[in-house]
DNA sequence: AATCGAGACAACCGCGGGGAG
DNA sequence: TCTCCCCGCGGTTGTCTCGAT
């Protein structure tokens, strides 16, 4: 049986996808679907292989994932599928709506396991286990918790929810109020005077790849970082600016 | 302030199943 | 039945972040 080349040796990028090739990707599927992975990158216009777009779609594009925040009883139905069906990690996202396998394997194996077999691993039995442990009781009250995954969330170049890729402005003010408390952030989404920074600013910005063709974005980055207290092209980044205003990311202590 | 190690998660690799011709 | 090709799965690696020293 022959393989298929790799894609380094066909000259195809390989690693962290870019916004641009996100928003490719996402708009050649829902215009034609995938009916054929291995072909969809040359259609679309990535230099991907199509292996690496079935992955990025289902593990992070598509619609209907779900991330972050584990709920206790996700956790408990990972803990009891995998008693039971062993590392059979596709048949418990199954099980588990909104999660994908890889999503579901990695909180295995960088938490689930150790709690469950704290006597494996040392290190998780001292703080960081017993804060976790806290952590379930307060949420018992409280209702969802707050997963190890989410802690770290917010700093990763993450963009899977990106259908909406690009939330508008209105969407944004809720994603940015419910994980921060970034008063000047939502005084700024409030303004009126504000262009849209919907889905089509921010591709335009990245397709340009120079925010200067873009004063709108400098006059409004720079409103926030007066607004805020920052001191003038302190963050003159627009990934950066992408994830504040999408992602709500937190802004920098001043 | 710099360095190092661990944790978290995205992405890749290789294998095997299964369908089409 | 055999071969080819595509896809999905599970294991592994790479990269980034953060806290400890």
């Amino acid at each position: 049986m022959v393989r298929a080349p790799c894609c380094e040796k066909m000259g195809l990028k390989k690693g962290p996808w870019t916004h641009q090739e996100d928003r490719i990707l996402i708009d050649y599927i829902n215009l034609h679907g995938h009916p054929n992975w291995r072909a969809l990158p040359k259609l679309a216009g990535l230099l991907r292989c199509g292996k690496s777009c079935r992955l990025r779609w289902t593990n992070y594009l598509r619609p209907d994932i779900k991330r972050g925040n584990f709920s206790r009883e996700e956790e408990e139905t990972i803990i009891q599928l995998h008693t039971a069906m062993g590392n059979r990690w596709s048949a418990i996202a199954a099980r588990l709506p909104g999660r994908t396998d890889n999503e579901i394997k990695n909180v295995w194996h960088t938490y689930l396991k150790k709690r469950l077999n704290p006597n494996t691993n040392p290190t998780v039995t001292s703080s960081k286990f017993q804060q976790e442990v806290e952590i379930s009781k307060e949420d018992e009250e409280d209702g969802a918790r707050s997963s190890p995954l989410e802690t770290n969330s917010s700093s990763q170049t993450s963009y899977n929810q990106i259908d909406s890729p690009q939330p508008s402005s209105t969407e944004i003010s809720s994603v940015t109020t419910s994980t921060n408390d970034n008063s000047c952030m939502e005084d700024m989404l409030l303004d009126q005077s504000l262009p849209d920074m919907d889905e089509e600013f921010w591709s335009e910005i990245f397709s340009a790849g120079n925010s200067d063709e873009f004063p709108a974005v400098h006059e409004n980055i720079g409103q926030l970082q007066s607004r805020c207290g920052f001191e003038s092209n302190l963050h003159d980044d627009m990934d950066f600016w992408y994830n504040v205003f999408t992602r709500g990311e937190e802004l920098p202590q001043i």
